[in-house]
This record gives structure tokens, sequence and C-alpha cells, in this order.
DNA sequence: GTCTATATGACGATAGAC
DNA sequence: GTCTATCGTCATATAGAC
């Protein structure tokens, strides 16, 4: 094996030990072990373990980086946004979002770990993937206000209870109710039912109004 | 000072720093340290550090147990659910609710370490707990589908879209926006905005019936 | 009830042979 | 590129004096 193809190898494997057991909770020879090397290795192609760490965070950051947003790529919501259909921009937003935190555990395991860690590159992860979606969503809802659709609210408390929806959902899934035994649904019904509970909910035909 | 004076607090030291660096990563050096005795004296009271942590998570299940609950105690929100002011009964239960997860910071964290390090008690825990907040909150839902003033959806999806607002708002602040940069708003801002949205959300006069 | 001193083992990291 | 062997440190946990 190739010095890259075996670093690549090892992080992996990292990947997935740090992401069940936390950093601490995993030994550097733990991660030898399951990649099939001697520890000697792993010092080899990362100097300390905090660098193996970083570099799991640069690698996801970076590498995945081209489809770390809900948005990117996804035709159908881009269309929806297009054509100012509300019920298929949120609906498809929480799909994506929702369907990419199932296909990754592993890295939705290790982010939170590292949040509670408080990792310095974690934060920074954080800070500007939650403010894009933020500004994403936000603009949508601004824009959809001028037009008379939504009514007057604060986008921002719009786009955290929307995203609060999608986060617990999946946080319910990969930590508290793996079996799903509180409640078992598709992604797709959920994504269905945020979108619609958030559009009637923020619409502007408000009986309170 | 006596045992359980100094066992208490050993505890409480303990809860402190659990919940800043995780299990792992809390020596029981620094446990004794930031208690002000020596290391053998936590041995004395906790025979190992697992011990010491089972003993935190029965400590909350048990003493805190009686205010567990966002209705436990909550006389405004039982004269809400009692008078079936929807919004009074919702608003009430995401103030109490994000009001505990702010006063107790340190036992939320403990939680979501405990979570993700999958120890036993803390599964027992939310297993007993989501249960008893579905079983509020959806029971609720249902009466009022009865009275015809709640839409036909499953219960459960409210209720999970609900919680969801609740735990992302204080899941924000606590763990990525302490600093509160992205959105800072009152708890009872954030309460009247979630109950809304929701109410909204699923009452029966829904614009796509 | 509290301490100092210490046993025992695991951890991260390195040296050096092949 | 990979290994075995090992170093120094720090972790949990215990023994025994006061």
């Amino acid at each position: 094996m190739t010095g890259d193809e075996r670093r690549e190898q090892i992080l992996q494997t990292a990947v997935d030990l740090f992401s069940r057991k936390g950093f601490k909770g995993t030994t550097t020879k733990e991660i030898a072990a399951a990649a099939g090397v001697s520890e000697a290795m792993v010092f080899r192609h990362f100097a300390t373990k905090d660098d193996l760490y970083a570099a799991i965070l640069d690698a996801k950051a970076c590498i995945d980086g081209t489809h770390m947003f809900p948005w990117e790529g996804n035709d159908l919501l881009l269309k929806a946004v297009a054509e100012k259909d509300d019920f298929g921009v949120f609906y498809n937003i929480a799909l994506a979002a929702m369907n990419k935190h199932h296909e990754d555990v592993p890295f939705m395991r290790l982010l939170f770990y590292s949040a509670l860690e408080e990792h310095e590159l974690a934060e920074r992860f954080f800070q500007e993937f939650i403010s894009q979606v933020y500004k994403f969503i936000g603009g949508y809802i601004a824009e959809r206000q001028k037009d008379g659709a939504i009514r007057e609210l604060d986008p921002r408390i719009a786009v955290r209870s929307f995203v609060g929806m999608m986060i617990h959902h999946s946080l319910n899934n990969i930590l508290w109710d793996k079996k799903r035994v509180i409640l078992d649904m598709t992604n797709e019904e959920a994504a269905a039912n945020f979108a619609r509970i958030l559009l009637n909910g923020i619409r502007s035909q408000d009986v309170n109004n």
C-alpha cells in the first residue's frame, strides 16, 4: 500500500472510532489495530494524535465541502427557489439535510463530540456552516415576505424553528431512538410534515393577525 | 466536613468537570484538586470513577426528578391545559423547558456526552423522559384534534417538530452560539414564536386542506 | 476524615532494525 | 513502508500513617 493510501485508510479508521468513542475515548493503539497496522505507522503519517484529528476535520470541511450544503447540486431545490414554490423549497431542504445526516452518521457524531469538546476547528466549522444556512433560508424567507406570502417575523426565528425540526429529528434517529421506537417515519414523510407545519406557521393568512 | 457533605461536594465538582470535558476527558486528580481534597478522598467516597458517574446520573434522575418535566409544578401550564388555551399550553411548555435548559447547562452537557458515549443509565433516562414528553404533549394534541381545533396529522410528528424547536434553540445557546451572535432572543420571545409557528402549522384552518 | 506515598498499568510517542 | 521494542508520563486505584 502506498503512503497516501495508507494515510487515507488510517484517517477513515480514526473517523469511525472517534465518532463512536470520542477523541479522548479512542487510543492510538485501537486505531492502529483497526487499521491493521502497528502504532508506529499511525505516528509516521500523523505526528500527534491531535494532528490526526485536525486532518479529519480539514478533510471533511474541504474534500466533502463540495456537497456540504443542502442546496449545492440540488436541482429540485434550486428550481423550487426560482419558481417560488414554497413547499418545494422547504421540503427539499429538509429532505436533503436529513438524508445527508443519515448517510454520514459517523461525521455527525464527530461533530457533536467536537462541539462538546470545543475544538477550535469544529467551532469554525459550525460558525461558517450555520451562518451560511441562515443566510440561504433566511434570505428566501425575507424575499417571500416582500412578496406578501409570509407574515412579518424575524426570518431568523423561522430558520431556527425549521432547522430545529430537521436536526432534532436526525439527532433522535442517531442518538436516542436508533431503533425508531418512538417515531418511525421515512425522511420523505418527515420532510413533508416539517415543510407544511413551518409554512402554515409563518404564512400571511395568520388567524392571529 | 462530614462524610455526606464531602460526598456531595465531590459529586457536584465532578458534574461540573464531566460536563465541560466529558467523562474520559476528566481525571480523578482534577476532580480532587477542584474539590480541594486529595485523590484518595475521591476513591474513599466512590470506589471507581464509573461509580462516581453512575451516582451523578442517579442523583439527577431521582433527586431533581421532582421537577424533571416542564409541566410539574407549572400552574400556568396546567391552567392553560384545563382551559384548552392552545397558545398558553405550548408557550408555557417551551418557556419552562428552555428556562430549565438555561439554568442547568452543566447537566445538559452531561446528558449529551452520555448520549454520545452511550452509557446505559443515560439511555434509560432518555427513553423514559422522552416517552413521557411525547405522551403529555401528544395527548393534548390528540384531544384538540377530537375537538376539531387541530388538523389530522400524527401527533408524534407535531411533538417532534415542537420539541425540535426548543431543543435546537437551547443547543445553539449552549454549544455553538454561546455569545448569541446568530440570534439573540429572550426565552420568552422564542417560546412565543415557537408556539405560534407550531399552532398555525397544525391548526384545522389549513390552506392546503 | 484526610493525607502522603506508591503500585500497576495504559497511554502517546520514539528509536532503530529490516 | 513497516515492524518490534521501549521510553517517559500520566491515569486509576490502594496502603497505611495521622
